[in-house]
DNA sequence: TAGATTGTTAATCGATTAACAATC
DNA sequence: TAGATTGTTAATCGATTAACAATC
């Protein structure tokens, strides 16, 4: 793991420059739809809304190279974010927790197109378990272990309340998962065996709310 | 607004520390339900992983302060940081766009306690218009402009088809509302009328993917 | 050729971290 | 008092922005 995020640093990829990407690549996609061959740096800004200078900066890390006073090739382009990112690739996941969360993220139809092949989802609830989310068949978290073992699961999503999170990641330890996407209101420290990122939906509220003046004023 | 955003300025109130609040909220909540009164900066660091030092450079824009050898009034803290966020009020918010990404949020019921009522979905969808979900009434959209006068609702959630955005935020233009909290794929440009808060779940899928080492490796 | 655009190197800006005096 | 912890000021670090040479 930790070789993997020393290469990213080698290779100059900071985590804002890797969550700009997928906006790029949405209206690359777009763009290429509407039947467009090349685009400029200029041009990829004024649809995304970031400096020109920065969308520069950041295609350099995919080592796709523009020809002056033409632009890039999208396609090349699109390829070249999508490889970066993994997104050429499958990746079976599995969700943990198949409440209202774990439907939206099994329903969001752009992960899919990213790569993401939400598997199976598990969870405590004898009404749950049998049935399934969207074609994806819901079993009884005890047979999480097994399951990610006998499957080869990399990357495990959380989605179950705050309590059980602990015992989750216990036992997560016993399988080859490489990456906790953490949806959970537990913040949950990256660990030398696999590597974690913490979505807190209250953050993007806190700004929000922060931003409406009192009735008052 | 843009006095608003000046002043947040003027009072160093980063995004970054916006952001890292209400995670120091969680933890404060969770040590005064355990019986504790006063908490170091220390302390909280360890529960929420954050560096002692940010969490002190945090702390102080909420201009609540600490003794020196004992540490911060957990209420104090808590009522602080809620104050500043506007935690201490409630916020009508209406979603437009009720799939499964707004039963998740309704769902949430942290944002609920940090005092966002979603009073209201609206939607296309003539199976979904009349019905509700958990409750919350579920409208055609065409009611939304009425809707959002006549409540004086300040606050939108964007969980909608990217191809409907253009029209709703041209329709929002004609409400009171001030802030919008955007789940869709198309990005907003932050505007003069209204504060804007992108979120992209890609763009943690990105980091996920990324961490994955291809099976050869 | 002239000029627009890329890609790299340097400068700036802002956030995080360190140092340390103040204080309980 | 002694020493732990706060809060502020300064230093560092990293990301963004600017400048500009290379090039098509």
């Amino acid at each position: 793991m930790k070789e993997i995020k020393k290469e990213l640093k080698a290779r100059n990829i900071s985590l804002p420059t890797l969550r700009r990407l997928p906006l790029y690549l949405r209206y690359l996609k777009k763009f290429l739809a509407d039947g467009e061959e090349v685009i400029s740096g200029n041009v990829l800004a004024q649809l995304t809304g970031i400096e020109a200078i920065l969308v520069r900066k950041d295609i350099s890390v995919t080592k796709v190279v523009g020809k002056p006073r033409v632009g890039y090739q999208v396609k090349a382009l699109i390829a070249g974010i999508e490889s970066l990112l993994n997104w050429d690739k499958k990746h079976k996941a599995v969700i943990i927790g198949a409440g209202a969360l774990a439907s939206a993220l099994i329903s969001y139809a752009e992960l899919k197109g990213h790569g993401l092949e939400i598997v199976a989802g598990f969870d405590v609830d004898p009404d749950k378990i049998g049935g399934d989310i969207k074609g994806i068949p819901l079993f009884d978290v005890k047979e999480l272990v097994p399951f990610c073992l006998s499957n080869n699961i990399k990357i495990a999503i959380f989605s179950l309340p705050s309590e059980n999170v602990e015992e989750i990641v216990e036992e997560i330890r016993n399988t080859n998962i490489r990456a906790i996407w953490n949806f959970t209101q537990t913040t949950l420290e990256i660990h030398s065996d696999y590597y974690v990122v913490n979505e807190d939906l209250s953050a993007g509220f806190a700004i929000i709310s922060s931003h409406i003046l009192p009735p008052s004023v």
